[in-house]
This record gives structure tokens, C-alpha cells and sequence, in this order.
DNA sequence: AAGCAGCCACTGTGATCACAGTCTTTTTCT
DNA sequence: AGAAAAAGACTGTGATCACAGTGGCTGCTT
């Protein structure tokens, strides 16, 4: 990738990376979201995403595009882009939908994963924990993203597994916003171990359960939490430097 | 919408018709998938889509994008585009998610459909059997979906819909391939008035069962058919005349 | 006549420019 | 001073041009 003077090279510009410039972007705006970079609220421009990934704007509207396409993005009658605010009946369904599609994914998983695979599970909720007991909510919350990507990944659905990601990608904004804070203390991997223990004993039906009460103990932590979108802006557009 | 010398404007250039060309494109081609103008295999070019659709190629980049990440369509290697082809396990895949997700949202539209809107039912049910007994089993199967849609609709569900748009969309070109021929004569709609009937009584998992079984027949129907992705070309590139 | 090299048409991709809206800010008038 | 109006900055959108890579066809060479 060719810097550019005067603007920020975020996309790493090591040699052919992959793909064409669009795909750099769209894949580095959806780890921003799954990261909880963008908050609820937020009002994304065109040009100051551009200016600030130091590309052109045009592959920056395709891959926005895409991601309205996808629900991670919202556009306003006004024709201006902002991350969609959170309501309890959207966040509800959100989990309803995961509770349906990961249940069916980690049967799937059940079915067919390696014992390296479940190796690299511990490992990855290892990790989770770690960064749990430490205070890091933040990391705690990617690495437990993780786990369950590692989990569905075993399932190789090419059709389940852009749903699920299409789904934490709605609903992660949010989540970064509500459980970073304490609030997010009340989460403990317990059901990820009792997965782990499912999928060793390959009981498929052990393992849907255990990932259903996860997302059961993720929608109480998550239903409690006074973040839902109200009236009052909760996130103004963070404008970069002009001139 | 400006008419352009030379082409030929599909898109209703109606006044004001909605939006920006490009989510006219956009539309107009995920109705093109889902109405069969496309078969499975078939390769598709940016500047031939725009000519064909009268509009300059800008648009439909975007467009066609935004169906290459759901799935609808597919990108080679080679960085051209071709509608996917399909395989016995890809569409078990496709009608499993089907039946989870369609039977949730049938849940829930049974709990708040109205009179009017089960009427409504009726009558596209009516349309989609005329037309099957009349051997016009294209009609038929665009009635079929509007059917489903047009019940999944009630459920007011803005996660879930998107989802199950995208599942049909992808699901579109093999559908009507394996279908529109006399393979598609097993199917009738014995189920969509037990649902009918399921809705009248307010019964969810009685409607949810008639849905299930649904798509049951509809996988049946389309497993046995001789149109899955084989070695050979199933649809070659349609070339437009050259100047 | 068969094989290979070179040419040409065509592909998606990215950049730049122009345009019509919207929203904010500033200016002007009462 | 307050309200209305106009000017200006900024938005997404679309068109056009340039470019590198690919594929197939043609025509020369052996």
C-alpha cells in the first residue's frame, strides 16, 4: 500500500497482504466494530474514515455499504451513516437468533472437532479468563469472541458462520459499550468449560445446552445494563482536524 | 432516471421512484435472483449488468458487492463473478437454517398476525396453486415465496427478516433451476393451509410444525433432482453483442 | 499442419472530479 | 438584541478516466 502524505496508514502495508484495498477496509472496519471501537450512536463520514485508514474514498463506500448490507451500519433518512443505537427488543432478538444458530452451529462443531481443536479452545478461554481476572473487560470480550468463532469455525458451514458474524457484528458496538464497564463482572466463563467438557465426551446435546445457557448468562448480563438507546445522543461524531 | 442512448433502461424510471440508483440496481438484481433470471454457474460483468440495466457501472460495483457478502453471489480467483453453483450439502445446509429461523419467525407472527394479513395469506396461496395447476411452475414458485415473505413479514422482525431474505437469495437461481422443470410437480401446498389454519387457531408451534414440514417437502423435492454442481459448465457466460 | 509467441479485447479496481442536497454558521435587516 | 436569510462547508452519489492483470484469439514460425 502506498502512504500517503499527510494521512494515517492504519492498514498494515506489509507486502500483498491480500486482496484489493476494499477488502483491507471492510475487514479492518469489521474488526473495529467486533473490537468496540465504534460506539452506539457514532456518525461515520465517508471521508474522515478514508482519511483516517489513509486511503481514497471509494473502496471506503463499498465495504460501508456492505455493512449497512449487513446491519452493522445504520443510514439515516438524512443519507448520514451512523452505528445503530441498541433497544432491548432488537437486543433480544439478536439473542434468540444466536441462541437458534449457535446452538445448531456447536452441534455441528460436536460432530466433527479435532481434539487439537478443543486444545486451542482452552487455550483461547484460558486466555479469556485471564484477562477477565485481571480487569481488562476489553480483552476479555475479544477473547471470548474467540472462543466462540474457534468453536463455529470447527463446524465449517459456509453458510452459518456469516449469519453468526453478521449477528455479533450488530450487536457489538453494544456489547463493548455495556459490559466493559463493571457491569460486565458478572460474566464467568463457567458454561465455556462445561462446552469444553461436551464436546470431549462428544455429546452434541450436552454441547448446545452449555453454549445456550453462555448466551443466556450473556443476555442477563447485557438486559440489566442502562445503556439502551434513549433521546439524548450518547455518542457524538468524534470530527477530525480540518484545514 | 435519465435514459442513456444506446441502452436499455430495465429500471422503472418512474419519478422519484426510491432512493439512489444504486439501491435500484440493488433491487432490481436481488429480484432477478430470486425469480430465476439467473442460473447457477453463470458469470456476470460489471459492465455488462450496467448496460443491461442502463445505468453506468459505478452502481452496480456497489451492488454487486453488497450480494457477493450475502452470499448471493460469488467471486472467483480470477476476480470475476459467477452466480454460485450448488451442492447436495451447501443446500442441506441452507434449508436446516431455513427451518430454524422461518420456524421462530412463524412463532412470532402467530402471536401478532392480523385477520386481514391471514387473509392476505390466503390469497397468494390461491395465486401460487393456479398458477402450479397450470403447469406455469415459475409463477408458482415466485407466489410461494411472496407467501412466506409476506408471513414472515408480520412477525415485524427487523433481525430475522434480513436473514431469511438473504437465505432465499441464495438459495434463488438452484431453486428455480431444479424446480421450474416437472421435478417441481411433487410440491403442493397441503402445508401452507395447515399453517393457515394454525394462525386461525393461535396456535405457534402448530404453525411452526406446518412451516417445518413445508420446507421438509421442499427439501425433498429439490435433493432428488439431477441439478447439482458437477464438473462440466451447467450455464455459460450469455455474451452481449460488441460494437 | 502443429505449436508457440505476441497482440488485443476485456476484466475489476482506484482516483479524481462534478453535483445536488443538508446543516451550520454568519451576516444582515427589523 | 432577536429573528430571518444567505453564504459556506460538508455530505453521499455518480460519471469518467487510467491502470494492471487475465484470457482468448490470431498469426507467425518451425
Amino acid at each position: 500500500m502506498i502512504r500517503r502524505v499527510g494521512a494515517v496508514p492504519v492498514l498494515k502495508d506489509q507486502a500483498a497482504q491480500q486482496g484489493s484495498v476494499e477488502e483491507q477496509v471492510y475487514s479492518e472496519l469489521r474488526d473495529r466494530f467486533m473490537s468496540g471501537v465504534f460506539l452506539p450512536g457514532q456518525v461515520l463520514t465517508l471521508r474522515n474514515l478514508a482519511a483516517n485508514l489513509g486511503v481514497s474514498p471509494m473502496p471506503v463506500r463499498q465495504a460501508v455499504r456492505c455493512l449497512i448490507v449487513e446491519g452493522a451500519l445504520e443510514m439515516l433518512p438524512n443519507r448520514t451513516m451512523q452505528v445503530p443505537r441498541m433497544t432491548r427488543d432488537r437486543l433480544a432478538e439478536l439473542l434468540g437468533v444466536r441462541r437458534a444458530l449457535e446452538g445448531i452451529a456447536t452441534e455441528a462443531a460436536c460432530r466433527v472437532v479435532a481434539p487439537r481443536q478443543i486444545l486451542a479452545l482452552e487455550k483461547i478461554h484460558a486466555m479469556s479468563r485471564k484477562a477477565f481476572e485481571s480487569g481488562d473487560m476489553r480483552r476479555s470480550l475479544v477473547m471470548n469472541q474467540r472462543f466462540h468463532f474457534a468453536l463455529y469455525e470447527a463446524a465449517q458451514s459456509t453458510v452459518l458462520m456469516p449469519i453468526i458474524q453478521g449477528l455479533w457484528l450488530q450487536a457489538g458496538p453494544f456489547m463493548h459499550l455495556a459490559l466493559s464497564s463493571t457491569a460486565g463482572m458478572h460474566w464467568d466463563g463457567t458454561h465455556h468449560l462445561e462446552l469444553i467438557q461436551a464436546l470431549r465426551d462428544g455429546d452434541p446435546t450436552e454441547a448446545r445446552l452449555a453454549i445456550e445457557r453462555d448466551i443466556n448468562k450473556t443476555a442477563e448480563a447485557l438486559l440489566v445494563t442502562p445503556h439502551f438507546a434513549t433521546g439524548r445522543v450518547e455518542a457524538p461524531e468524534r470530527r477530525v482536524a480540518r484545514g
